[in-house]
DNA sequence: CTCATGTGGTGTTTATAATACACTAAGACG
DNA sequence: CGTCTTAGTGTATTATAAACACCACATGAG
């Protein structure tokens, strides 16, 4: 067996998790019980275990501090500026993941201890250089929702035209033309049209839409696919 | 002081570094002289030191193994499957850039142990799983070419308008059209026509350009910057 | 000397995609 | 029964992308 001359540092993982509702664009957060930064709010996320897998950790310590589960995540960048971590050196691979807030409440009894979902715009001041992965994380999330179709997983599974272009105009700050918006995301060829139909807050009746993940994954297998 | 719990992983830094020649678009490699690999070529790169930014180590490695300098690197994404090294849990942080190979040529007296150009699709097999990181950076490079004027970095400071795209339609594999292609890239404002000409193969006198790279950082300023 | 070859340079037309823009139908509620 | 709120729809205009062919000039071969 060999083995490096260099000293090892620390490697964690954070998670940035997206959600969304009527008051707008929504981070997961939790709030730390130990030094440093105790009482702070932080990313959930943990050490890595030895044996598992970069985004497998990522998955566990979201589910143990969170209780959210079953999430698409995706890689966002490693930070691991010296100093960012006053105990020692830490590396951090950062996630992000967007997910239906509804249907992810958090509350003690689904595991969590103490995760809160917080405004983005609006989050207590946050630990370490957490406030600098979530605004990369967020310039992610615009970027991606600007180039292609996505963003569903912040809704629920039948939802409106009308939802969808709420989730586009919360999310890029920016009103958009309701006529162009429907026929470019319609055109997309995503969006499965259902024969419910819902009631609407002013009862009237709006037309629901299923999202077509497989033509999506059609989509991207002949495009770009950022997975490791 | 505190300290984490879990035991740390060794964190390593590698980089993909693209060059450009007649022969079309060429990657860095080294030879490695130890096990486990050993004399298999692979990525520049090494165990990070505690002190030093993610950044500084990849650039301090590929100086100490290739003699390379002075080159814009951005992070690519992280690699920390269990397995991946057969000594121990190694987290790699993948870096990329793209430089203009005649002025880094490598040679035993720049330093370079043993480091080549060789061709992307065309390279000896790699140690780790550095082939999976080399095509990930591959796709991104093509993603950026497809999505901003970008690639000058792969070019001397001046140069013609057939040599800019010579070099999309390398790293693109597909061929452009001349008078489309002149029009988008002038329109961009990015290139700056000078007053000389350059006496070409054909013995064909032809603008030349420079790069303003002033007017990129304004565009980039407005749009999006991906850095940590 | 001339003719074939290779390379730099140039505009216009057509198709496709993005944008701007305004009204109707229907139920709720007072 | 008038007012409010929201879902849904089509066209004209503009900007952007794509297709396309020829000339000028120097070289080198015969």
């Amino acid at each position: 067996m060999y083995s490096y001359e260099y000293p090892h540092p620390a490697v964690t993982v954070d998670c940035v998790v997206f959600g969304l509702d009527d008051g707008g664009l929504k981070v997961l957060l939790i709030q730390r019980d130990l030094e440093p930064f105790a009482l702070s709010w932080a990313l959930p996320g943990g050490s890595i275990k030895l044996d598992e897998d970069l985004g497998q950790s990522a998955r566990r310590e979201l589910a143990e501090e969170t209780g959210v589960t079953d999430l698409y995540l995706e890689q966002l960048a490693t930070f691991g500026k010296p100093g960012r971590d006053p105990r020692e050196r830490v590396i951090t691979v950062a996630y992000f993941a967007i997910v239906n807030l509804l249907e992810h409440k958090v509350s003690p009894d689904t595991g969590a201890r103490s995760a809160a979902w917080f405004p983005v715009d609006d989050s207590p001041p946050l630990a370490f250089d957490h406030r600098l992965i979530l605004d990369l994380a967020l310039m992610r999330l615009q970027s991606k929702l600007r180039n292609q179709p996505l963003g569903f997983e912040f809704l629920p599974e039948k939802f409106t035209l009308t939802q969808v272009q709420r989730l586009y105009e919360t999310i890029l700050c920016e009103g958009l033309d309701k006529r162009n918006f429907r026929k470019k995301i319609l055109t997309t060829g995503l969006l499965v049209p259902l024969d419910e139909v819902e009631i609407d807050v002013a009862h009237r009746a709006a037309q629901l839409y299923r999202f077509d993940k497989e033509a999506y994954v059609r989509l991207q297998a002949q495009g770009y696919a950022f997975e490791i």
